[in-house]
DNA sequence: CAGTGGTCTAGACCACCTC
DNA sequence: AGGTGGTCTAGACCACTGA
């Protein structure tokens, strides 16, 4: 008597539970841009009602997408799609805390932004074809006017056409965050090898450290939705007093 | 009409929500020991029976603990209480991975094991007096019959009283595996710190490697029930094939 | 088959925010 | 006061496991 009507029946292959069905299509509407970064989706009872779903079941969805960090909910006010434009989500992907007291102010100065053609390695981190146009920029974070990281990024041109340094220059705002507000492109989860290494001539000038000092290169891939790579990026940290912090649970 | 029966009122101020007292209930009922690593906890009916409140409560608060790794959920079967004798969870406190192909078979060779007095600075990270007993443990890891990380462990001697290289050498499990076993301490939880160092002459020696090569040092300290810190660890990883592995999200 | 966790619903009420 | 998310309940049914 309980029973709601007739529904698209899983039954046992490639079951996929109604909430997970509601997660995706929540997902499409955030990929194709109908709820941009920052702004509040509907409620859970109008997403509800537009899904045909009861109140706990989109929950459950929201639920998951907001423990991803896709959404953040705010109890009382709505819940809202997550953007790198907030002074909180600085560190979700710059894992850099100084060895004694807390981290000073950052400021970041960019180096060069140079273009060229991806080699064998960005274009198979990156999913491209070898040649593919790819924009490359280098510069330097600086925490309390000492140099501490060094990095090096590597982007598909055709999804930042007209990046240069002066977006950068006039900008105070971070990298994913100036991706995501310029360029429509919002990262959403990133992959870390890191390594030790001795520094070279390049990256010993720009860390002011000697060179063959030990370094920690970190080298990351950042993937968009639907889990696509765009970009490729190698830090060089110089960790005499600030090192790389996680947290293992 | 729906009201259950009256339940301790939460009000405003310190408010805590019933899943979250459930929580501390079962969490204290781990940290006795009621229900040891790899037992069943009871069925999530018989819980909500036992607390008095009804069982998508129960189920809201193991979600929880499911999700900090205290509990395993197996459908059809039961909860679990969470082990590290379990290879899955062999990487969860060990982020290594190989620059290219999986990871090998691992070998851990002891290599002394002896007593001491806590410094200032293990006294200050295990939150003990300078001069209490501690143990020190130092060992290598090998992969393919290549060292790739030399440990340095510092636990309080009162937790790990007979501990000694015969354990380590009678047991292929993994230290964590031992000392929920042996002990009956689960660390839960950690904070690593990773710089990037020259090799000293101990370290080079261990690792098979050039004094002054670049070292990826990994500090760690290991948290049991309660956040209390049971373990320092300094681990020295050489990285020219292999890698410290995040993933951010 | 019975027992477990997993999903879904409907409805009530609480806590928080804004107007 | 009215909206939002957050909690709690009760009950039905589904999916998985193992005897």
């Amino acid at each position: 008597m309980n029973r709601p009507p007739a529904r698209t029946l899983p039954l046992s292959p490639t079951f996929s539970p109604l909430y997970r069905q509601i997660k995706e299509l929540i997902l499409a509407s955030l990929e194709s841009g109908e709820w941009g970064p920052g702004d509040a989706i509907p409620s859970e009872s109008d997403l509800a009602q537009r899904f045909g779903v009861s109140q706990g079941t989109v929950r459950k969805a929201i639920d998951e997408m907001a423990a991803d960090n896709l959404l953040v909910r705010r109890q009382g006010k709505g819940t809202f799609v997550a953007t790198h434009n907030d002074p909180h989500s600085f560190f979700r992907f710059l894992r850099l805390a100084a060895n004694e007291g807390v981290l000073p102010t950052s400021r970041s100065v960019p180096l060069e932004c140079t273009r060229a053609r991806a080699g064998t390695d960005v274009a198979r981190i990156l999913g491209m074809a070898v040649g593919t146009p790819i924009v490359i920029l280098r510069r330097v974070l600086y925490f309390a006017d000492k140099p501490v990281v060094f990095d090096e990024v590597y982007l598909p041109a055709e999804l930042f056409p007209d990046f240069s340094l002066d977006f950068l220059n006039a900008n105070d705002e971070s990298l994913y965050s100036l991706f995501e507000s310029r360029y429509g492109v919002r990262m959403i989860r990133a992959d870390e090898r890191l390594r030790a290494v001795s520094a070279d001539r390049v990256s010993a000038a720009a860390l002011d450290v000697a060179e063959g000092s030990p370094l920690l290169l970190v080298e990351r891939v950042a993937f968009t939705y639907g889990d696509k790579p765009v970009e490729w990026r190698r830090g060089f940290y110089s960790t005499a007093n600030h090192h790389y912090h996680n947290e293992l649970s």
